[in-house]
DNA sequence: CTTAGGG
DNA sequence: CCCTAAG
């Protein structure tokens, strides 16, 4: 069984094209513009900049800032649906009550922290094994122009469950009574809410009611078993720190390695940009809770206050043709999970901000708005965006593993933006959808869409598709953790890059002065104990180039700079225990 | 699982 | 950072 499902995620009009793995030669030499000349307007870097901010708001969300409160807390509007019994389709919404919870719960929601203690949602705290998430692919038409807002994700409480799938709620076994607490993000009461061709982000928690069912927490087991299922459960490689602490060192997300594309109907092709044109009753606001697109700040940079400023309000944006197949005899759960790793897999890499005029993309960043044919006169339609993978097949240049475009740096974003812009082909690549695929071991099962055929046009059938991604669900991870299979590790994302801060630098080189090198773990442990995402692979990679670092000139060295004194240390610590080690050879081999 | 190194 | 051969 093919299931096909355009995800909402919240998005409108973006394509979310496959976030491939660079080769590693070719990472992180990505070119980095300077900023914008005077009275030049960079388009695409403002449009990318109010996209980074889109992105951005899932990892770094608005904190409410009303004035009488000093509650960190996030706010959201609080629907309570209920699964209508017969009919069983749609949700009913039920009164709206506000809901709130704390930043980590929202990071936690959104994908973007590492499982915590305990997270607190509407004032009630949950343990980490009683908190999950799930994705929540129901869409809704919540605004006049039928435009779906849908999104992302979330249960609170291990008995939660129940996921939507092409407008119908989906259990796991038959439930009567479900509760799904949709939580809305609230936009701020304080703020005039002038801006009404913004969607509001919606934020799904699947609530817990009491009647609710187990949420499927053998996802591993799942093994397919039907000939013609494409999805396996292949275990995740969802690395643990150390055995002792296992169970509580998975993180959020994990990557494919694979990602392939597929090709769609022509149909639905990149340019669905919707309505970026607006009246001009229709400015952004920066305060709507969507994402802040088009913040003051953040255009105000861009674009010089005195030139005919474009009001672009970019409504919101969506994970078109997501495709996922999975076998009939797979679980609710693990579909669910399915989607949810795809989605988060796709968001959780990095993107850019493609560019799109009458359906021809545009590769020239330094061209003007009116020199690409952009201006307040188009209707609708003309101008479209594309969300494009940071990383791409191999005609991609050499990207920066910068994770924070993720977080929406207008710089970073630019920069991967321009990079990728400038090359040829990529545009058609970057119009279809992205195809997760999780084939079987011997690559038989993969989807792997011709690349040729989508170049040329040719639009395969619709149900082609797919992908699977090893089901992944935050319960699953926080309480029951996967074995990985060896040889199914085709899907683990790159990890995020986190440079070393001077103080971690510093708290290695007192580590290994101490311990010498050659006991990573007892370093990791002695310095690193509380940082959950160093490893003490981690450690000695960073010793590794510390010692390179040290060796070479500082004008060479990059990133923040290492005070010469622990670069000093570093060689001293070096030469010392390369001595050491080197009289232990002799002593052994004598 | 840890190390040690190349990529 | 990733990947892996070795131990």
């Amino acid at each position: 069984m093919v299931l096909q499902r355009r995800l909402e995620y919240g998005f409108n009009g973006y394509r979310v094209p496959e976030v491939p793995r660079a080769s590693r030669s070719a990472r992180g030499r990505g070119p980095i513009r300077s900023k914008f000349e005077a009275n030049q307007i960079h388009a695409f870097e403002s449009l990318a900049s109010v996209a980074g901010k889109l992105l951005q708001e899932s990892k770094d969300p608005l904190p409410t800032n009303d004035s009488c409160g000093k509650d960190p807390h996030f706010k959201f509007d609080v629907i309570t649906k209920s699964e209508q019994q017969d009919t069983g389709n749609l949700l009913k919404e039920e009164p709206c009550e506000l809901g709130s919870c704390d930043e980590e719960t929202f990071l936690y929601v959104h994908g973007l922290q590492e499982p915590r203690e305990s997270y607190t949602l509407n004032g009630v705290s949950h343990s980490q094994e009683n908190f999950s998430y799930e994705i929540n692919s129901v869409s809704k038409s919540l605004d006049s122009e039928g435009i779906n807002i849908g999104k992302g994700l979330g249960a609170v409480d291990s008995r939660i469950f129940s996921g939507s799938y092409s407008n119908k709620v989906v259990n796991d076994s038959p439930l009567s009574g479900e509760t799904i607490v949709d939580l809305l993000k609230r936009k701020r009461a304080t703020e005039p809410s002038q801006d009404t061709s913004i969607k509001e982000e919606r934020i799904e928690f699947l609530g817990s009611s009491e009647d609710v069912m187990e949420v499927e927490e053998r996802p591993h087991e799942l093994v397919s078993s039907g000939h013609d299922g494409k999805i396996r459960q292949v275990n995740r490689n969802w690395r643990t720190c150390y055995a002792h602490q296992r169970s509580q060192k998975i993180y959020p997300f994990k990557k494919r390695k694979l990602f392939n594309w597929s090709p769609l109907n022509t149909s639905d092709r990149g340019c669905n940009c919707e309505d970026i044109f607006n009246s001009p009753d229709k400015i952004v606001n920066g305060d709507n809770c969507c994402a802040a697109v088009g913040s003051s700040s953040t255009m105000g940079q861009q674009v010089p206050p005195k030139s005919n400023n474009l009001k672009l309000s970019i409504k919101s944006f969506k994970v078109p043709e997501l495709f996922i197949e999975v076998p009939t005899n797979a679980t609710v759960g693990s579909l669910k999970r399915t989607v949810m790793e795809a989605v988060t897999s796709i968001l959780g890499d990095g993107l850019h901000i493609g560019i799109l005029v009458q359906g021809k993309k545009v590769r020239d960043d330094n061209k003007t708005l009116l020199q690409t044919g952009i201006s307040q006169d188009d209707k609708r339609h003309n101008l479209g965006f594309i969300l494009e993978p940071k990383r791409a097949k191999l005609t991609y240049p050499p990207f920066s593993e910068d994770p924070s475009l993720v977080s929406g740096r207008s710089q970073e974003l630019t920069r991967h933006s321009t990079s990728l812009e400038s090359q040829p082909g990529t545009s058609d690549v970057s119009m279809n959808p992205p195809v997760l695929s999780l084939g079987g071991r011997n690559g038989r099962d993969f989807k792997v869409p011709s690349l040729a055929g989508t170049l040329i046009g040719k639009t395969p059938p619709t149900c082609q598709a797919l992908v699977a991604v090893p089901p992944v669900s935050m319960k699953a991870l926080a309480v029951v953790p996967f074995h990985r299979k060896s040889g199914h590790q085709e899907y683990v994302q790159r990890r995020i890059r986190r440079p070393f801060s001077v103080p971690e630098v510093e708290a290695l080189v007192q580590a290994v002065e101490k311990l010498g090198t050659g006991r990573w773990r007892d370093v990791k442990l002695r310095a690193f104990e509380s940082e959950k995402h160093r490893t003490y692979v981690d450690l000695k990679d960073k010793w590794k180039t510390l010692v390179h670092t040290a060796r070479i000139s500082p004008q060479q060295r990059r990133g923040e700079p290492v005070p010469q004194e622990l670069l000093d240390r570093v060689l001293a610590t070096h030469a010392y225990w390369s001595h050491r080690h080197a009289k232990q050879q002799v002593k052994v081999a004598v």
